[in-house]
Parts: C-alpha cells; structure tokens; sequence
DNA sequence: ATTACTAAAAGACGAGTAA
DNA sequence: TTTACTCGTCTTTTAGTAA
C-alpha cells in the first residue's frame, strides 16, 4: 500500500506527464525516463506514478520494459482546475475576491431591517435592484473569513444609519455580487462586534427558491471591491 | 538560516499568494491566515514566506500583528513560466514537441551527406526549402533523449535511401521544426545504431549565423510530429 | 495576538534487492 | 532491462517556547 501523497507534488507530476503528452494518448514511459522529468530518482518516480494510479488520477498498463500511461478523466479535470487558477491569477480584470460558505437560517433580522424604511429606500436606490426580503447568511470557510477581511480597505456603496421613532439604525457598506451569475449584494454593517464568518447578502429575488438551495449547501459568491 | 525547500511547494505557496491578490498590492497576512491557505500549520506558514523572501519570490514588511506581503517580479516571473505550461497544455492544437538541447560541431558528415545528388534531391522537394549545406548538431538533454522517441511512433516526411557507384546511402524520415521562427527540419535517419541524444537539423540558411549562435549555445526546437 | 527558533515526530527519498 | 519492495537516512513538519 503507497501512502498518499502531498497533493502539490501530485499535481507537479501529472502536469510533467501532460507536458509529455499523456492527456491525449497513453505514452510510453519508465520510471527511470520519468525520473528526469520529475528531477528525482526512479524509485520516487515509480512512487508517484503508483500514488497518481491509486488515486484514479492515471491509468497504467506496466509492460516488461516500462509502463503505458494516460492521464484520467479526474486528473485532466485536477490539471484543469489548477489551470483555471492561473487563469483567474492573470485575467482577472477587477479587483474582486470569491468567498466560499455553507447556506444557514439566520433569525430573520435580514428581514426586519430590510423592511426598514430608511434602508429599503437606500437600497432601491443604490443598489440597482429592489432587494427581495429576507437575507441569505452564509457561513464562510475559514479561507474567506480571512478574504473579507478586504471588505475594510474598500469603501463599498455606503449604506448611511438612520433614526426612527423607537430607536437607531447603524451604517454599513454594499459590496456588489454575483452568486451564479444572479446579482447580489453583500452587506457589511458598521458594526464592530460584527461575526467575522457570517456573510449576508441581498439580492433581488429569492435566492433559495432561485437557486433551489437549502441549510448546508454551500455557495460561492464572487464579490467586487 | 532557513532552508531552500523544495521548488513545486514554493511556486504552490506563490500561487496561493496571488489568488488571494498578493501580485497586483502588498496583502496583510499572519503565518496563522497563510496556514489556511496552505492546508498546514502556522509554523509552515512561516517558514514558507521565510523561503520565499529569501528567494527573493516575495517582499515583506512584518508588523505586530501580520505581515505586509507582496510577490515581487521573480515571483510573478516564475508563475508566468507555469501559467505558461497550463496553457501549453490546453491550447496545444498540432501534435509537437519541443525539445531542448546543447549546440555542437559534428564530424562535417551532415554536408557531405548533403551534397549527394541523392538526398538534396528529396530535400528540395519535400522540405519546402533548399537546405543549407551543413546540418546544426544538438546534443539533447536528459528530458529530450526522452521525448525524441516520439519520433518512432510518427511517419514523419519519408527520406529514401539510394545507391551510388561506390556505396549505398540509408533512408531516413524528416520532421518540419522551428527554431525561433525559422523554418527547419529533423533528419532521423532509420540506422538502428544512432546516438538517441543527438539531433540533426537541416534549415534553409546557416543557422549559426542567421541565430548568431556557437558551440554550447542552448537551443530550443519545436518539432511538428 | 505576532514571528520564528529548537527539538522531536512524521514523512519522503533513494540505495539495495527481489522478482 | 523493468517495477516496486524494504529499510536506513535525510528532510519536512509541528508542538513547545521565547521574544
């Protein structure tokens, strides 16, 4: 049994192997040809290959003189995301960031605060769209809780606190979205005692209903700065 | 003294950096946010933007609570060369391979082969081009004498041997090649006892002069299978 | 809270070897 | 020649700690 390895080297090794041309046509390769490509010894070679097969990433046929090798449906598809990494690392046009959290019910203050005049109105007008009632919360991952630490060095549409008769409401700021190619907005409250995790959106249609998505589902939403 | 670590892990780190916009700005990042990037502990963290900066892959500036850091054009250099290879791997239309090898001044034997009537004949036909009298001799690396093996598998542009008085003169195949845009070709010729690191190439004008290149020179060719 | 060291544990590598 | 095992060695990681 060969332990799985560090993901990056695998990764490393496959996109070797297509560079070599194993995408299109199962190649003809030793460990020992595979060695120079990978810069290592053919027992590491012949290591990453074994590691590469058992996670479904390639597929052999060992002969008495090497082995015949072809990358995989999964593993076109690993090499694929990584290159859509790259993509997004040198095509991106705005200043934008992807956050990543899990669909959950709030207590229904999204709601009550919507209903707010003094916000409704800010929102119609500023935003673009008449924001359904009701927010989306997502809980982010621990990667996007550290991304929306951005959120503070950008200015948003300022969205300004009020009075009513009973009380105040705080500010915050919008940032336009897009989850799945939907508009929406992410509100940030002024608030400094604020969840760093919880992300709540806008947007001008039911997204549960629009998406047809529950607690648990977990959603990207692609916010520009 | 932090070590140099190994190179596939740094360019994931960088990697990393820039997706969370390290290219275009200084980002503020504790080792303890990295390591949620990295999928490792916080100590790893620091220990890899340690590495890159002595690399000279990043630029920081460590604050009390966090590091400014921002990839510097080394860094950025080194994702362009991957993104480079995602998109040869992914946009590559005509089966190629590039190979890489080490100028050299054979025996003078490619123009005396040349210059029979029997093989500039064929050249002149079928090459497009009238070669140049004298072939241009690589010795291909490691990763190279690998790939050249591509060339069994291909039919390639049929070279006939033939017969003179004195002696006979072996068949052979080409393959269409550029060197830095300029048109050429490989000559393999189908003697089973040919050195598997040496290439010859025939171009329409002395590639020396035309590339201004010596003995030693690195070249790179892209052979058209 | 940081960064980054030390030292012990975990993991990867590669020489030797068998099939 | 191959592949792929074992096992000693070297490398990397991470807990603990200091600054």
């Amino acid at each position: 049994m060969v332990k799985l390895v560090n993901p990056v080297v695998d990764i490393d090794s496959l996109k070797k192997l297509a560079l070599i041309g194993a995408m299109k046509k199962p190649i003809k390769l030793s460990s020992h040809d595979f060695s120079k490509f990978i810069d290592s010894s053919p027992q590491t070679a012949s290591r990453r290959l074994q590691t590469l097969e058992q996670e479904g990433m390639i597929s052999r046929t060992i002969v008495s003189d090497g082995q015949w090798t072809t990358i995989s449906k999964k593993g076109v598809d690993l090499l694929k995301k990584e290159y859509n990494d790259y993509q997004k690392i040198f095509t991106q046009k705005r200043d934008c960031i992807e956050l990543v959290g899990t669909l959950f019910t709030g207590l229904g203050e999204g709601q009550y605060y919507i209903a707010q005049g003094g916000y409704s109105d800010q929102f119609n007008e500023k935003l673009g769209f008449v924001p359904f009632p009701g927010t989306l919360n997502l809980r982010l991952n621990e990667q996007s809780t550290v991304l929306r630490r951005k959120f503070e060095e950008h200015k948003g549409i300022e969205i300004n606190g009020f009075k009513s008769e009973n009380r105040t409401f705080g500010g915050g700021k919008c940032f336009p979205s897009k989850i799945e190619d939907i508009d929406c907005a992410v509100i940030v409250p002024d608030r400094t005692h604020y969840p760093v995790d919880i992300l709540e959106i806008l947007s001008p249609k039911n997204l549960r209903e629009g998406l047809n998505i529950n607690d648990g589902a977990e959603i990207n939403i692609t916010v520009i700065l």
